[in-house]
DNA sequence: AGACAATATGAGCCATCGCTCGCAAAGTCA
DNA sequence: TGACTTTGCGAGCGATGGCTCATATTGTCT
């Protein structure tokens, strides 16, 4: 009897009306989490911010939480196409072209959001229940990964497996760094370096 | 008017008899940390834990925060220990034989008290009051820089903030995400790989 | 010993939280 | 139109949270 995890939809909406309800809740979710925090982000007083009772906010979701996971769920479906297309863009060219793309990729994907992002990569508890940042990452390992399969033939002898683990795990860290924590990093010109240094680093480690 | 900052202590404890209730205070907040998680870090229960009244706890901690800063306080002394020892016994040491040795502190490091290390790391709202950790990694950046300095004819022409950013931001990031969400990658042999690839990708980088 | 400061206590106030439940309104279908 | 379903409502319960304050105890100093 597989209990349904509490970060879970409750029921589907099949009424229009339903669904603007459910759209509010989760445009009102995160609103709340940007302007307010994690913390701060109540049931009630989500409910409230859109314009919605708290007793339809249980209709549909069992918990804050699950409220949650829902931006989530859209923030990364809005990532993951940016980064899908980006590599599906970058499939035919060589490492260095590649990587430097990716990097720029990186970069623009956390300013997608960034508000929404730094909140997410910063509130969240990210045990128990929120841990599906983990399962989003190990998407886009897999994704490099078989574009450096793609590419062998360019690269040192290396667990590719292991190559992707270092390769995202550093661009993503330098982008996401520079990008919530050092403004002064990404200010016109210096944002090109950035872009430099960190494809150096990559590239000069893959082959 | 400078208006303390509620994450500071409220008084010094001049007896000895106070002295041991701010220990066990600390000391119970970092055990529920562990054991409980962030959120479940009351006031009443730290108190509780603690055999403190707590009357008592206000009397030191005006608040939560205050409590966890104290926590993360000492456990930055303790890293910071750690890293300072390690670049001192790195000092005159070329390159690569430095670079290979502060990964491994830095993995080290990360298991010096891993549990409360994974609660900081993912459990604690990084903005606001507990910004504490920012201030940290800038000392880090700047013990490196300096070591880089003291290399430079190593070095290509590069400037020495943007490299060090680099490579602390990656390094810690390598080791982070390995420690606490790769534990395949570190068991045994592969750690030795893991130190191996992390190095590769800063030497390379720096010249 | 007596006076004063430092320290410790914990009942309990008030705010907020998550969440339920009985009922009203709107939509659907015959 | 009437029967039934879906959706929306919000007062309010029980739990827990942060925190104060009047009071008691212990330590220090002369």
């Amino acid at each position: 009897m597989a209990r349904r995890p509490l970060t879970n939809p409750r029921k589907q909406a099949s009424q229009e009306r339903s669904r603007a309800t459910v759209d509010a809740l989760i445009e009102a979710t995160a609103r709340i989490l940007v302007r307010d925090g994690f913390d701060k982000a109540s049931t009630n007083r989500i409910a409230e911010q859109a314009g919605v009772s708290i007793g339809s906010l249980y209709q549909y979701y069992p918990s804050k939480e699950a409220l949650v996971a829902a931006v989530i769920d859209r923030h990364n479906r809005g990532l993951m196409q940016v980064v899908q297309g980006a590599l599906a863009e970058v499939a035919g060219l060589p490492i260095e072209k590649a990587v430097r793309k990716m990097v720029a990729i990186a970069i623009d994907a956390h300013r997608l959001d960034p508000k929404l992002h730094r909140v997410l990569a910063e509130q969240l508890p990210r045990t128990g229940r929120l841990a599906k940042l983990e399962t989003f990452n190990r998407e886009i390992y897999a994704l490099f990964k078989a574009y450096l399969e793609s590419r062998r033939d360019e690269l040192r002898t290396v667990d590719l497996e292991l190559a992707a683990f270092v390769c995202v795990t550093s661009i993503e860290a330098l982008t996401h760094t520079a990008v919530l924590h050092r403004p002064d990093i990404l200010s016109g010109e210096t944002v090109a370096t950035l872009v430099d240094e960190a494809t150096r680093l990559v590239v000069r480690y893959l082959r």
